[in-house]
DNA sequence: CCCTTTCCATACGGTTCCGTATGGAGAGAA
DNA sequence: TTCTCTCCATACGGAACCGTATGGAAAGGG
């Protein structure tokens, strides 16, 4: 299965070490073994690691801006509906590489640029969404955060506990607690 | 300045290096550099450096299973109170400590098994409190674990973020609605 | 066939850790 | 004083990395 390798497979395999074990364990050496090549392959592709980290990031920002938001969109429907499909699509995400994203940000520079600004988005899209139901600005911004917030919480909690197969039910049951005028 | 140290001071020290930059960091020999010692200190209060990471997890454990609880207890009052007690003395904690604890357990089983342990306790609490306020189990547990989760949520992100001056009042705006009977 | 380009293996020096071995300084007991 | 116990410094070997230098295999063009 060993034609050349390029570019893509080393970042490929990045992504994977990282949403595995996180930034610290994607080793130059560690991933040649994983590839089935030596570092000469690697240094013949990237200059040093540090541009391995900067493609990770590109990569991930690049699909990860829009993902969700394109998706809920494609679907259409009202504010209500779109609301749905969110929480239902984000809820089944695994969301390890997001995770490993966010915990490298703590002592990354560009890694927390490309964090807020994919947060800013997201929250920015749930204000809206919220807004179009009829909350006011400021209770749009804190269910906004309070979903949001919470789905971060889970996926943090999914990646350090065992595998969890139940489902996490918790956001359908709150759901109409939140698109609730009062 | 110096008496001489013992393990507390390299616990201690383990602690505040693990709250500011994860368990990665946590090293025996930039400890040492940072205590004014050599590891020659090190390996005398410790076996290796596995007994200190045992240490460091017991420490914790051991001042956070109840930590919160006891002080919403301590204060006293009906459920709806104990609720807004322990929503805003969580709101303000720092947490940088516990979601280390928690990045560490994605690849260690002790502090895995400590983590489940400190959040089952909570959990247990919160949804205690969430049924004396007259919600079923059912609703009582996804109340519970949208509020936990948006709190690690929220410390994650603060983690992440720069210096946050915002005093992130999304959690004062959603209450309301949290121990709102429907 | 030869030559160039592409891709990778090998070998090396340097850094940062870990853990061990050993000796030495200081303080109190005998 | 001398002996002992506690605590730490120093020195060493080894592992896991990083990045560089260099050579070689494979493939295609000329």
């Amino acid at each position: 299965m060993d034609g050349k390798l390029g570019r893509q497979e080393w970042i490929d395999a990045g992504l994977r070490t990282m949403a595995a074990h996180g930034i610290e364990a994607v080793r130059v050496e560690r991933l040649a073994e994983a590839l089935g090549v030596t570092k000469g392959s690697f240094y013949w592709h990237f200059k040093d690691r540090p541009a391995l980290l900067d493609a990770l990031l590109e990569t991930w920002k690049a699909r990860t801006v829009n993902d969700i938001i394109v998706e809920v969109e494609a679907k259409g429907g009202d504010a209500a509906t779109r609301l749905k499909t969110l929480s239902t699509i984000a809820a089944r995400q695994d969301g390890r590489l997001d995770i490993a994203i966010r915990i490298w940000a703590r002592q990354d520079a560009k890694a927390r640029a490309a964090l807020e600004q994919v947060d800013r988005r997201r929250l920015a899209y749930l204000d809206q969404l919220f807004e179009a139901l009829g909350f006011s600005p400021a209770e749009a911004s804190a269910r906004s955060r309070l979903v949001y917030h919470a789905l971060i919480g889970q996926f943090v909690r999914g990646m350090s506990t065992r595998q969890n197969k139940r489902p996490d039910d918790w956001l359908e049951i709150v759901y109409p607690m939140l698109v609730r005028r009062t």
